[in-house]
DNA sequence: AGAGTGGGCCTTTTT
DNA sequence: GGCCCACTCT
């Protein structure tokens, strides 16, 4: 049966659903029916005869991808899973792993996360030779920032230093040496960081116009979501795609640009139709999400920002409560007023899964998750820590990279530093010898990659002796091409091999973390290439993560807690913003420049377009903050800047 | 002297 | 959980 768009759509989604082919770019407000729109519009694209391999769709959150496909399928009779979907990293990455050798990698290179870059970095300072001591050197975490900034801006470190860290600007020098140090390194290792899974695939595009020409001509028609948190690598690559036949579509919203400290570039949304000369605009201005009151209040805040498109977002829903201020005489009293209130709300029969606690920061929420434990109430959260950056994931994960990376210096980093009497010295020494000594144990047992681990058990410290033994025929035995691509049996031999003992000894609560290992191996068993499943972890959003966990768990009773970040795309009937005040929202080291403040209200007004029916903004007056004593709060500018009728103040509560 | 280990203190947002 | 600093071991 075909599909009705008329019937289905209102008339401004039709029009960008059933728009020409060419450049064509969607503001789509707060709740407007964004992903719908998306939706239809490859539904569309399939009728119009573009085949699904032909597609490719750019998403947030592979999550996101998923469902806009999964939802297609619905539509129209289709394997979904021919059309090619996901984040800008994993479609690079798909791309990368097959034309690895022409950049100078192997295909089986290993994703480093945030934290294996910054390791990387700071073992390259001394590396350089710069004494730390000297000067106030930037430490490897700053450094990994303004490493990412200056691939993801397009600009040079000079630039980035001397604009955004004006204080190292007389160690440029250095932080250059570094860089360049680290660039080797990575190579060396057969790595890539996030930002050079986007980064060189525009090198790769751009050297080899040849493989450009044939994705460009594979993809008839390119989709990008929430192209406003786009960086300008991003932007290019698209610009790649598309060159030949400008058929590209983007979406997004320029109030809920929340993205530029990482080098977003809002300029890409505001500047496509001067990009793409002759692009259609289309706008989708009917919010089907929140009542009035809520779309009132949003509005008003974002009407104090400069730097936007003009548009008039209406609500379609009938009225509903105004939403509600809660001053709360302390942290204590909001968590425990928040905690009354679910419950109360539940009792009305909104279920806790339809509500949702947002605040500024992850460390907002630890008050709140201590509170909601104590009342049995359960609550899902999207932590700070990714599934896969958790000490435990990462240690018996790092068996695995090393079993199909032997230069993956990271792995075999974190596996020595558990051994006693190693710390970072001794580890670097090893992985030194460990280099030279490749070629002569290669030369001795040719079929047998790991052999020089045994070689080096004389080096390692007394005490480390039989751990370094045990790790040495652990690694042979994983290494060997009968489970190499098995990852789940990977897992499971590390774990036998004595991890298991030491989650045991080490951790109070061995028992869950030893779960979260089951559940990996589980999740790996249906990978079948080690890099693969690597890969895919690597690259799995937290919102990925929990479309996994609540596919086992019952999704229906817990409360969402979450940064407004990751709520990104989300929404609940019943939405919680706490800690509203100034300087921990709008967060005081975002707000010393302009445009810094301009993000946060657009956060701000992210934050409370979540909401459908109830809408709840929490401060604290007071904050007990360790020797300083008391310190007031004043509340957050963002509420002062409401008019009074926007809103109903509640009574300050001193018990819940 | 260099390296490892343990205690006290802080925490912006993330692929 | 990570960083810095002080203490201890080789």
């Amino acid at each position: 049966m075909p599909i009705d768009y008329a019937k289905e759509l209102n008339e401004q989604q039709l029009a960008a659903v059933q728009a020409e082919p060419g450049p064509v770019l969607v503001i789509a407000g707060a709740g407007s029916g964004k992903t719908r729109t998306l939706t239809y519009r490859v539904a569309y694209l399939l009728e119009q005869g573009v085949s699904p391999d032909r597609l490719l769709l750019l998403t947030f959150t592979n999550k996101a991808a998923r469902e806009m496909l999964g939802r297609v399928g619905l539509l129209m009779p289709l394997d979904s899973s021919l059309i090619w979907g996901g984040t800008f990293h994993s479609v690079a990455n798909r791309l990368l792993r097959r034309h690895a050798s022409m950049l100078g990698y192997q295909s089986n290179y290993a994703i480093m996360d945030r934290d294996d870059a910054r390791d990387v970095i700071n073992a390259c300072i001394p590396a350089a030779g710069i004494q730390v001591k000297d000067k106030r050197f930037p430490k490897g975490d700053v450094l990994v920032e303004i490493f990412s900034l200056a691939v993801n801006t397009g600009r040079s470190i000079d630039e980035v230093v001397r604009q955004q860290y004006a204080h190292f600007s007389e160690q440029i020098e250095s932080i250059r040496a570094v860089q360049q140090h680290y660039v080797k390194r990575k190579k060396l290792n057969n790595s890539m960081d996030y930002d050079d899974l986007l980064s060189n695939l525009l090198c790769l595009f751009k050297s080899h116009p040849d493989v450009a020409d044939v994705y460009g001509r594979q993809f008839q028609s390119v989709l990008v979501d929430e192209y406003q948190d786009t960086n300008r690598v991003q932007s290019e690559i698209v610009d790649c795609f598309v060159k030949g036949h400008r058929n590209v579509m983007v979406v997004g919203d320029d109030a809920q640009s929340i993205y530029s400290w990482r080098g977003a570039n809002f300029a890409n949304i505001m500047d496509f139709p001067k990009r793409y000369a002759g692009a259609k605009v289309f706008k989708i201005e009917f919010n089907y999400r929140s009542t009035p009151q809520i779309l009132d209040l949003a509005n008003h805040s974002i009407s104090a920002n400069v730097r936007q498109f003009a548009k008039n977002l209406a609500a379609v829903k009938p009225g509903g409560l105004k939403p509600r201020i809660m001053p709360a005489m302390n942290t204590s009293t909001q968590a425990a007023f928040v905690a009354a209130q679910l419950l109360e709300l539940r009792d009305q029969g909104i279920p806790l899964a339809g509500m949702a606690v947002l605040y500024r920061s992850h460390f907002h929420s630890m008050e709140l998750q201590m509170e909601l434990t104590r009342r049995n109430i359960p609550f899902d959260i999207t932590s700070g820590l990714r599934f896969f950056e958790q000490a435990h994931i990462k240690d018996v994960t790092a068996y695995v990279k090393l079993a199909i990376n032997p230069m993956d210096e990271m792995a075999f980093r974190r596996i020595v530093l558990r051994m006693p009497k190693v710390g970072g010295a001794t580890a670097a020494k090893l992985w030194g010898k460990r280099v030279d000594l490749r070629e002569t144990a290669a030369a001795q047992f040719p079929d047998q990659p790991m052999a020089c681990l045994k070689l080096l058990a004389g080096d390692a410290p007394k005490p480390a002796r039989d751990e370094w033994n045990r790790f040495a025929m652990l690694m042979q035995q994983l290494a060997a091409p009968s489970v190499v691509n098995k990852p789940a049996e990977l897992i499971r031999l590390a774990m036998e091999a004595g991890y298991e003992d030491y989650l045991k000894s080490q951790y109070e609560n061995y028992a869950s973390r030893r779960e979260d290992l089951d559940q990996l191996a589980l999740y790996a068993q249906r990978f079948e290439k080690t890099e693969d499943f690597l890969a895919d972890l690597a690259l799995m959003t937290e919102v990925d993560v929990d479309a996994g966990r609540s596919m086992s768990e019952s999704p229906d009773e817990v409360v969402r807690l979450s940064t407004v970040h990751q709520a990104k795309g989300q929404e609940f009937r019943v939405v919680f913003v706490i800690w509203l005040a100034d300087g921990a929202f709008p967060n005081a080291r975002a707000i010393e420049s302009i445009d810094g403040e301009e993000e946060e209200r657009r956060l701000f007004y992210v934050a409370v377009t979540r909401a459908k029916d109830e809408l709840y903004l929490v401060y604290p007056q007071l904050r007990l903050s360790g020797n300083y004593g008391d310190a007031f709060q004043r509340p957050s500018r963002f509420l002062k800047e409401l008019p009074a009728h926007l809103y109903e103040k509640m009574e300050t509560g001193e018990e819940y």
